[in-house]
DNA sequence: TTAACGTTTGTCCAAACGGTCAAAAAATTG
DNA sequence: CAATTTTTTGACCGTTTGGACAAACGTTAA
């Protein structure tokens, strides 16, 4: 006899829960799931732990209801990449959000990162249905737009990967990027100079006859 | 009084220390630190945890024998970018190596992933150490590469970080890549693949006029 | 043989953990 | 107001965890 999944019926039910998903979102992300503790999670949210199980049965129950959440905003720029715009302004615009996600919203990319390398066992289904769905669509797209001499010909879907693996670093990895460039470069115009630095590496040419 | 860090004397000690170590590395790069147990350890080492426990004195200890060792490991390959070499073979076979290693020690480079994103309690000052002197010079080696005209002139760090998340992306990743690419394009060619198209990518010349 | 030393294990412990529950407190409704 | 429902909490429970420890076992060498 499983306790229902709660459904926010109330004013309060619905904040409260909002409160513990943002607590749980800056718990988990920087000590994973099982190194975050329920307990952790309440304080951070500014209630006791009983309370907080009044609103979520488990604490994977607020474990799944982010990432759940997380996918649908991480795909969305993804989604966004239009076949009838130019490619190299849809391919820089692509760029630009990903790196802006991962200033504003670097919680939300490690814990998804931190999922994917204990092997995504909640979310395994979500990137072989739907993910792979919207990546060969829009690997087809980006195909198209080689064919057609817009961009240099590559494999479409690690075109892809690498514009991933490039903007996350710098949410994921922002310790590791913010302690190599030091104070003077490490500072706010890391993502700017990330930015720019990605667009001509994916768009730029290169010198003539090298 | 704390007990002394154990050093291996007899040959005994250092084969089991090598077997905890593997074992280490094996649980910890797919549970993370906080996720893992000593028995966990114990019992993938083929011993009891007491035993273990005679070999290292806590489950800490191994783990930073572990990411000690690895930072060495995982530094050799910008090491060995040689300022006297060819600009192109030289980013050619850093690429090579890092991919290299992304296909064979993909433990190694989760557990490393899984401690940066954590915030690299335990490692932060290698990172700023260390690492940044690393990279600094290496930097400053492909600065001049391009102030040569050998190489599109880009920022240098920002372009290690590329070849980073690129090259480790295959493995931090692996599900996720798996999952996207499917069983056809996902099997092990998928290193080869990857390794040609970062190839061009960081060395390509573009279609001209575009 | 025996003393010394290195190795292994069963047993135990205190703390931390996820989660339960009854009952109090607060808010809502009639 | 009183009745009812929702929200909050202190106390508690069973389990897991990292680690301690003494006793047993094995090996070597005087």
């Amino acid at each position: 006899m499983d306790k229902p999944v709660k459904k926010p019926r109330t004013r309060i039910q619905k904040e409260k829960r909002e409160l513990i998903l943002e607590a749980g979102l800056e718990v988990f992300a920087s000590h994973g799931f099982r190194g975050s503790t329920v307990d952790q999670i309440a304080e951070a949210a500014g209630m006791s732990k009983p309370n907080l199980l009044y609103y979520f049965n488990t604490k994977e129950e607020i474990f799944t209801t982010l990432i759940q959440r997380l996918m649908e905003a991480w795909l969305a720029p993804l989604r966004e990449m239009d076949e009838a715009g130019d490619p190299a302004t849809e391919i820089r615009s692509y760029i630009r959000r990903k790196i802006e996600m991962a200033r504003d919203f670097p919680r939300e990319s490690r814990l998804f990162a931190n999922e994917i390398l204990q092997g995504a066992p909640r979310i395994h289904h979500l990137l072989k249905g739907e993910l792979k769905e919207l990546v060969d669509e829009k690997a087809a797209v980006i195909r198209g737009w080689m064919r057609a001499g817009k961009l240099k010909k590559s494999d479409p879907h690690h075109f892809i990967f690498a514009i991933w693996a490039t903007t996350q670093h710098y949410a994921d990895f922002d310790v590791q990027v913010r302690a190599v460039l030091g104070p003077d470069k490490g500072g706010e115009g890391r993502f700017e100079d990330a930015a720019r630095f990605l667009e001509g590496l994916f768009l730029g040419e290169r010198l003539p006859g090298v």
